[in-house]
DNA sequence: TATTAGCACTCTAACACCCCGAGTGCTAAT
DNA sequence: ATTAGCACTCGGGGTGTTAGAGTGCTAATA
């Protein structure tokens, strides 16, 4: 056997040994493989093979005398053997139909994002068992499109903000003092002009930046203008939905109380997810983090299949699924890669 | 010793090896109280006392060889000398100050009712580490004051809901035909008039009633009022925030994987613990269920303490603690109870 | 009559031990 | 290159033993 290409056969076999402990968590066996999977050569032959899967850390032997289960890298190996070949038929019950219906109903949920960002959780989850997570369209990385102030009672004010992606959030704030209709037009024409096309994030900058340098400068009319953008601006960067939970400890591979420990920890730290699924939200389609893989310490013992969804060509947000490293990847990439498509189809009507 | 009346010193008996079991979670035998605890007399008579509690049900042996743990019906008797005698010093180093300050943070949250329920689960258990639950004031509960409806752009409608308890929702939906302000002030006060006054749930009722009885009969201004009125009371019900499971898994009570899944269940099933706290909501302060005690089979293992927090005289929503039953009482009760205290007085402003 | 000391008894947790079976690695034959 | 055969290894499950903690009972005591 060659140093670096392994052989066609060696492949096959550690793909089998993959799916066979994903589908039955206990460590296979050479003669358990050559009965299974027909490869025309006996038990002793998928030993050698299986020897050398090992040798390449491909492989490992919880003990002496047990069978083997796949490293993260064995994983990664089969992930990518399953992404460079056609479309997997995929293992949970739902087809293209589904995904045409769902589409329907996430477009019904458009005017409550977080509605409907919940409902894409509880389906990520519930349909694969695995802990479900979505980003909806982050506010601080769209294009401030345009505010609008409404008058309401007293000096109470409705403010819509209105982003790129439609509309995103809206509030009801107090002003302080007691504007008409047109202060607030001029007001909202004020700010339109002045921030239009700029991410939230950069207004939130300048609007700091303005607060120290110009106090001084601005008649009241602006200086409302600005406390009310503030407060329409400052949103909870809370924004991520998960959901799950509660199905994934029914899983065999978090029988061990450790590993659920593990689990609820990640969790519990939402922004280092949350910073992991930013990064991520540059990748195009599907993206795989198996194990070790993963940058974050408190996932390192799972694995997350991603996929980002569109508006158009422009990347808004992503969803994804966390599970054990022995994951259903057909599976999980299957239902990830389809409901992000959902939901940009969604953004495009 | 009398058949039903237990005297003092078999109480405090009681009320010790409670306490002990609580701050350690290993069965207390004889010596160890007669050591630890001054009750003047040798193990010997503590074991005589505990076997008559045993008897009586309060207490039980895991084994033969074994000291004693609290049964439910134990900590039963624990809790209610709790409440029966003055206030405990409290396990939790929060003080009186900490909830005048968390009442002014809650104040400033006060438009955004989801972010201030989410503040108080996320309070509640990270303090206590146990689970922190809250509802906030259901709309289906409370009277509809009035509804605002402003025009947007285009054939959108924002629509406010005002109840008693102030703003609840503003929600942004499509009319369908392009109204005018001035219609809309019509169909608002039409909606007023004819729905002030009324719980969500009956408007509700009364609608779905109309719809079918009288169709025919309205105008299309009328007929757009229902349709408003409708959309903007769909509210979704799972209004119950949760936190906390992350922390509880690390208890010692959970070290044991079916415990965990229990508790996985018990939240998961939200409805059936939103029904309970939907009946609990009309009890006055703070209330304690100890295992058994619970009608929720999901939860016979757990114990659940609540307090309802009230606007004026009226108990508008309920939080509560839900933990092993082997908790802690003291600090649960201090907790939920003043939480409940600092919600009332955001209302009261 | 209530309390206590003393003692025999019971039960668990921990450890040691053994054996079975599954699965391997190696070697020699094909 | 493949295979059959065989010795070897290791974990899991069952058994036996022991130490220690805690009890219940009895008889003595205040």
């Amino acid at each position: 056997m060659n140093r670096k290409m392994i052989d066609s056969r060696t492949k096959q076999i550690l793909f089998a040994v993959v799916q066979s402990y994903i589908s039955n968590p206990e460590p296979v066996g050479s003669r358990f493989v050559s009965k299974k999977y027909n490869f025309g050569c006996s038990p002793a032959t998928i030993r050698n093979v299986m020897s050398d899967l090992e040798d390449l850390g491909l492989l490992a032997q919880p003990h002496t005398s047990a069978g083997r289960i796949p490293t993260d890298k064995g994983y990664r190996m089969y992930v990518d053997m399953l992404q460079s070949s056609e479309p997997q038929q995929n293992d949970f019950d739902v087809d293209m139909d589904f995904f045409a219906a769902y589409t329907n109903k996430l477009e019904a949920m458009k005017n409550d994002m977080s509605g409907m960002f919940s409902e894409v959780t509880n389906t990520l989850s519930s349909m694969s068992n695995y802990i479900g997570l979505a980003l909806p369209p982050k506010p601080d990385r769209t294009t401030f499109n345009r505010i609008d102030l409404l008058k309401y009672r007293g000096d109470q004010i409705v403010a819509i903000l209105v982003t790129d992606e439609g509309v995103i959030k809206n509030r009801i704030i107090a002003s302080g003092s007691n504007l008409e209709q047109k202060d607030l037009n001029r007001i909202s024409d004020y700010l339109n002009t002045e921030y239009g096309g700029y991410t939230i994030d950069e207004i939130r900058d300048i609007l700091i930046y303005r607060i120290k340098k110009e106090k001084a400068l601005w008649d009241n009319l602006i200086s409302s203008a600005i406390k009310i953008c503030e407060q329409a601006l400052s949103f909870s960067d809370e924004d991520m939905f998960v959901s799950g939970f509660y199905d994934v400890v029914n899983l065999p591979d978090f029988s061990d109380i450790s590993r659920i420990k593990d689990i609820a920890r990640a969790i519990k730290e939402k922004h280092l997810i949350l910073k992991l699924m930013n990064e991520l939200s540059n990748t195009e389609g599907v993206h795989v983090m198996i194990g070790s893989e993963n940058p974050i310490e408190e996932l390192r013992k799972l694995s997350i299949v991603t996929s980002t969804y569109k508006e158009g060509d422009r990347k808004i947000g992503i969803v994804a699924l966390i599970g054990p490293t022995r994951m259903n990847y057909t599976g999980a990439i299957y239902m990830v890669e389809n409901i992000a498509r959902c939901i940009s189809r969604t953004f495009e009507r």
